[in-house]
DNA sequence: GGCGAATGTGAACATCCGGTTACGTGCCGT
DNA sequence: ACGGCACGTAACCGGATGTTCACATTCGCC
């Protein structure tokens, strides 16, 4: 057996860089005890950006909900003699959610079981970090690949919802009736949450390849969603120029009454009152 | 680490039957060239019901499509130098077939390089093929589990009642003549109530590969669609282009009165009066 | 206040995209 | 073998969309 592995062992297996290398950082929580098998999996997930947090054996599957987690990684042995009630439990309350255990030396018979219950892959340790990863990303990939339709819930900003599952923006529940790149682009201001973005950002972002000079495309259809969110929504303005840079977004009463454009400020403009109008629900 | 298995194997492992018993048979295909593995198996899942089959070692991920398969089970040896790219251009033209490697010996980089080109799980021979089957069974289920959590209850919109286990959708009791295809598209549809799917979207989950450039099958499977719901329910118009994107599919009566988009609807907003039309029952 | 550059505006123009129809192929039951 | 049906492909067309341009307006800076 042994020699097989050389001979499709192909190229060196410098990377799997491939199609769909899980996007965002994940979110995992560890379940374990042993202060060895931690400290490593912290440095490796440390290493690749993953947000990271150690479970005490006690946590109750409604306990874990709130964490918006991407994947648990668990070692049985902590919890004890009760690990098989407890893990049926975590997967029927929690089906979203993948689990991978991580245990010690086990036999066939109750990794089968685990798997059985809802456990959606069983690493025996020792074992390397790595693969781990790799088989967190693996569960976390096959659920991203049908979940992902929903993604997040829509943005709001003055009157306007932007709902990404729609490609489509709505006041008091009425289409805006934006095209595809209109959307792209007040949901690409709207995502950034007030910063200033580059036309030339804007550009990449939208079109995928650098302007070229002297391309107004971004001016335009700025001007094009000015239009149709003012026809719908005249009490407020939500694209605001920022001359020689680029765009921000912020929903503002017209009111006029505050014409108080705080210091231009520009980056991080963090704390300042507009803020208060654009939020993520 | 030995007396820790005793020490949480709680209960006898009679039976992990537990809330999502994998329901209808699977249909598995093996890649594989060990008569001996090969007949243990075949053993195993004849005696679960299980439909399967073996694969030749050329066979090209184009081929694999016609026979709906729930997943495949893979010795990497088999193929040979040419593994990794075969690997990944199986697991990247059907993102949505679930692969399972299980080859001899193997290092813990090529497991990772594996699973990171798309595998779902990798197992090393020798294995016991019930755990083989348990993690089969893990990877299907992550994956049916999001696919439809409906299962059983018709879904409801307008007039139209589509019948998940007929294959066909309904107006008034009487059937609308659906062929697979179109059921298919028009139970996605529905599913995904409210939202805008991309064209390539519903060609990965309907035709199982990407889409190529140029190709109208999606469109013209939505004429027809459109025209058999059209001839048994006119009053009604139930999906809804979005220019540059794809198709939405909500009920609205074409009584024209009402020229505004109701509220989008998705995941907790409830009130909105769409809801009356796009209700799962 | 004046000047040049940056941006707003509107419309003409060029493309892309989707709707629709027709046709070819393969499968299945008669 | 024949005929019908389901499916996929190709082609045409009109409209939606994106791009470009010319000109008006504003901004920043002397």
């Amino acid at each position: 057996m042994t020699e097989q592995a050389s001979a499709w062992d192909g190229a060196p297996q410098g990377e799997g860089i491939t199609s769909d290398p899980t996007p965002a950082t994940l979110r995992v929580a560890v379940l374990d005890r042993d202060s060895g098998f931690l400290q490593v999996l912290d440095k490796r997930l440390e290493r690749i950006g993953w947000e990271r947090r150690v479970l005490a054996s006690s946590v109750s599957p409604q306990s874990i909900v709130p964490m918006r987690l991407s994947a648990v990684i668990v070692d049985l042995a902590v919890i004890g003699p009760t690990c098989w009630e407890w893990l049926e439990r975590l997967c029927s309350e929690l089906p979203e959610l993948p689990v991978v255990v991580c245990t010690g030396s086990s036999t066939v018979a109750q990794r089968v079981r685990g798997l059985r219950l809802g456990a959606d892959d069983w690493l025996t340790k020792p074992c390397h970090p790595e693969e781990l990863i790799a088989r967190v990303e693996a569960v976390v990939r096959r659920r991203r690949r049908l979940e992902s339709p929903l993604q997040g819930l829509p943005i709001l900003a003055g009157e306007v919802e932007i709902h990404h599952d729609q490609y489509q923006a709505f006041v008091n529940g009425t289409s805006i009736d934006l095209t595809r790149r209109e959307f792209e682009l007040i949901e690409l201001l709207a995502e950034s949450g007030g910063r200033v973005l580059e036309r030339e950002f804007i550009y990449q972002r939208l079109w995928g390849y650098s302007m070229v000079r002297g391309d107004r495309s971004v001016d335009v259809f700025v001007r094009k969603l000015r239009q149709k969110l003012e026809r719908v929504s005249p009490t407020w303005r939500y694209i605001h120029t920022h001359f020689g840079i680029g765009y921000r977004f912020a929903a503002e009463p017209t009111d006029a009454k505050a014409p108080v454009e705080p210091p231009p400020v520009l980056q991080e403009v963090s704390e300042s009152s507009e803020d208060l109008y654009l939020a993520r629900t």
